[in-house]
DNA sequence: AATTTTGTTCAAAAAAACTTGAACAAATTT
DNA sequence: AAATTTGTTCAAGTTTTTTTGAACAAAATT
């Protein structure tokens, strides 16, 4: 467990670096981040919170949690720089969310970098997470219940036992398929 | 990553060993673990995905698939024997799931260990899941709220933003305050 | 076309979650 | 009441997930 820590100025390899985003090498941070405002403060730990009752990592709480809170379209730069992240995490978490359709791209004209703003819809959020997480699992159903069905010996003594429980989650299935519709169906009506 | 593996005979200390269970010492198997039927193996592999999409571990999964596809009560011994888990595991992901109402305590006429059965009931799984894992976050609503309101500073320039977000989120909570009653209720159509 | 900016990827490090099993406590039997 | 059975707890070990950051690729600029 000897954290290997600091190499502190492995060059990369290049040889001279004025980018105004040069904070890179390593993860640097040559001018102090722009400290968030209370209210912000209080959004990320607040989505922290949410997000992680849906057992998600911290970083995309944070990052949603950002710019849900901030009025202006931030750059990927922005977000690592305000949140102390490591650029890997503000990457692929902001992949994650725009997947999911929680955040929106927003291009600014005349400005190169790619730009985002939180999604706030509760429709797009719902049918998104569901989509994204839930939806898969509904569509293997069909799949897995055969094999269930397969694995049923019938003349066995348990086979009636057997052809229950399956009965028992073929309703199950078609609960959920009836019911993750209208909760995106409700969630538009907000 | 040199695999401890076997403490072969490490003596708990104890002197005589003769119970039924003996198997305790360490988590040694004396006598070979009944293996399971293709029905409950699939039944496993089932539900360790299904609770592996809520982000549970596994071990709750293939408890909970055991008890599903078994119609006889099983023990806490039982269990642990045939999903070949530890004690501890069997233990904690039982009374997990208990707590949730996912598994019912049977208590057999002149059998000392207490035996458990799989619940099947969509209402109560769906209820308990709800009851144990979403209403928490949704009563702290209030409390996280009044902090983000108090976080807003009137005058500044972002307050009216800020104000706008606090009522989205206020929407939010409005709305699964509603729908998660109602959810409880549709389980129990079926 | 060389350099710089911007964004992604992925191996390795760190952190978090899960599992193990021996020690303990409670209830039961001898 | 000693010994035994049954169940829980928790520190330590293991596995899995998350994060980091340097290398890379693509697009834009000089």
């Amino acid at each position: 467990m000897p954290p290997v820590k600091d190499t502190p100025f492995t060059k990369g390899g290049s040889l001279s670096v004025k980018s105004s985003r040069s904070a890179r090498r390593g993860n640097l941070q040559i001018s102090p981040p722009p400290p968030l405002s209370a209210f912000q403060l209080q959004s990320v730990a607040l989505f922290i919170h949410v997000f992680g009752a849906l057992s998600l990592p911290r970083s995309i709480g944070e990052i949603y949690g950002l710019l849900f809170s901030t009025p202006e379209p931030l750059s990927l730069d922005d977000v690592q720089t305000r949140l102390q992240l490591s650029r890997g995490s503000a990457s692929e978490g902001l992949r994650w969310l725009r997947s999911l359709g929680a955040v929106n791209q927003v291009y600014l004209p005349g400005i190169r970098k790619e730009h985002f703003t939180a999604e706030t819809s509760l429709r797009k959020l719902a049918s998104g997470y569901l989509r994204d997480r839930i939806d898969p699992h509904l569509e293997n159903g069909p799949n897995r219940l055969s094999c269930l069905e397969s694995s049923i010996a019938p003349a066995s003594p348990t086979a009636h036992f057997e052809k229950s429980r399956l009965g028992q989650i073929a309703g199950w299935y078609k609960f959920f398929g009836k019911a993750l519709p209208l909760i995106k169906v409700l969630a538009g009506k907000f």
